[in-house]
DNA sequence: TTAATTAATGACTAATAGTCAGAAAATAAC
DNA sequence: GTTATTTTCTGACTATTAGTCATTAATTAA
C-alpha cells in the first residue's frame, strides 16, 4: 500500500511551494522585512503550517538560498562539457556567474551570504560536508576543471587542485561582490565593471599558471 | 566662552562611551542577541538616551565596527615604513591581517560583514565616500604600497593600481573568510589553514608580478 | 533667583517570531 | 457505512524587543 509513499510525496510539496513562496516573498522585501505572516499568505497557508516544515524563519531562508545556489550551479552544468582548455573553462564559468550575478542581484547577494556564513555555525557529519558543499556550490565541477588544467600542464601542479579551484572560486565570489558593493569606489577610480572583472580573470589566472 | 566647545567634547565622550558599551555586549553575544537594554545596561544609561546618541541599533553597530576597523588598520600603519620591498611588505601586512584574526575572530568576521554591506545602502558623497573607505579600510596603505612595487618594477604596471590594490585586499578576506568559515573543509582535504594562506600568498603575488 | 535650554529617563506601543490547544481532514478499523 | 485513530492545519496567544515620547532632572543663561 503506498499511501505513506505519496504521504511523503505530498509533504515534499508542500515544502517545495512554502520555499517557492518563500523565495518570491524574501526577494520582493528582502529577508529582514519579510515576516512569517507575509510568507503564510503568499503561500495560502496559516502561519502555523509554516513552522511543520521548517524550524525557523532562519531555517527557511537556509532551504531558499539553497535552492537559488543549486540554480546557479545548473547554468554552469554544461560548460564542464564544452570542447574548451581549462582557462577557457574557467573564463567562462566566470562569465557564466557574472551574467548571473547581473540577472539576479540579490539572488547572488544570498548565495554569498550563505558562503560566508553557513558552515560555522551548522555541524555536519563529513559525509553530510561533501554533499552539502558540491552539490549546491559550482566549486565541485570548479575542481575537475582544475585537474583537467593540471593533467593538461596548464596550470601549476605543486598545490593541490582542489585548493587552486576553492581558492578561484572564493576569489571570483569576492570580485562579484566588489563590483556590487562597491560600485561607486569603481565610478570614482574611472574605472568600468568589465575592466574589474578582466583585471581579475587576468591577475587570478596569471596566478595559477604553471 | 568655551561651553559649546566643552559640551561637544562631553557628547563625543558620551557616544564613545557607548561605543565602548556595545562593542563589549555584541561581541560577547552577538549582534542579533544583544538587546539595546543590556547595552544600556552596561554603558549605566537608559535606553532612551542611547537613542539620543544613535539613530537605531544597526548605526550604533555600523560605529562599532567602524572602530575595530580602524583598530585593524592601526595594527599595519607600522609596515608601511619597514625597510622591505613591496612584496615582503605585502606578505607582513596578510600576516598580519591573520594575526588579527586568529586573536580576534569575532571582530574580523564583523569587519568582513561591513566590507560586503555598506557602500550598498549608505548614500556618500563623493569626497564623504573617500575617507570611508580610506579611513578605517588598510586599503589605503595597500594601493601605496603597490604603487612603490610598480615604480620598483616588482608589480606589474597594465593593471591601475588602485585595482590591484582593492583586488589584493578583496582576495585577503576572502581567504580569511574561508579559513574561518570552512576550517572543517579544510581538515577533509588534510590541509591546514597555514597551507592555505600561504598558496594563496604564492598565488596572488604570482598574479600580480611584473 | 528664576527662566530657558538641554539631556536623560523609563513606561509605553507596535511589530513579529514562535507556540499550542483545539478543529478539520485523512486514513484505518470494525 | 460508521466510528476510532492518526495526521495535518489553524489562528489566537505569548514573549521579546526596537524604537517613541511625555515627563523629570540637570545645566546654562538672564
Amino acid at each position: 500500500m503506498g499511501v505513506a509513499e505519496r504521504k511523503e510525496r505530498e509533504k515534499q510539496k508542500r515544502k517545495e511551494l512554502i520555499i517557492r513562496a518563500a523565495e518570491k516573498v524574501f526577494f520582493s522585501q528582502g529577508f529582514e522585512r519579510s515576516t512569517m505572516d507575509d510568507i503564510a499568505e503568499e503561500a495560502e497557508l496559516s502561519k502555523g503550517t509554516l513552522y511543520l516544515y521548517f524550524k525557523s524563519k532562519e531555517d527557511l531562508h537556509i532551504s531558499v538560498v539553497h535552492k537559488v545556489g543549486s540554480r546557479l550551479k545548473a547554468s554552469m552544468m554544461g560548460i564542464e562539457n564544452l570542447d574548451e582548455d581549462a582557462f577557457e573553462k574557467l573564463v567562462s564559468m566566470g562569465r557564466a556567474t557574472i551574467e548571473f550575478a547581473n540577472k539576479f542581484p540579490d539572488q547572488m547577494k544570498s548565495i554569498m551570504l550563505l558562503e560566508s556564513f553557513e558552515l560555522q555555525q551548522t555541524s555536519y557529519s563529513t559525509s553530510q560536508l561533501k554533499d552539502v558543499i558540491f552539490k549546491d556550490s559550482p566549486v565541485g565541477i570548479v575542481i575537475r576543471i582544475v585537474e583537467q588544467g593540471v593533467k593538461e600542464k596548464l596550470i601549476r601542479a605543486d598545490i593541490p587542485a582542489p585548493l587552486i579551484a576553492h581558492t578561484l572560486w572564493m576569489q571570483m565570489l569576492s570580485v562579484v561582490r566588489f563590483v556590487s558593493t562597491k560600485s561607486t569606489l569603481i565610478k570614482m577610480l574611472e574605472l568600468t565593471p568589465v575592466q574589474v572583472y578582466e583585471s581579475h580573470f587576468e591577475l587570478v589566472l596569471n596566478g595559477i599558471r604553471s
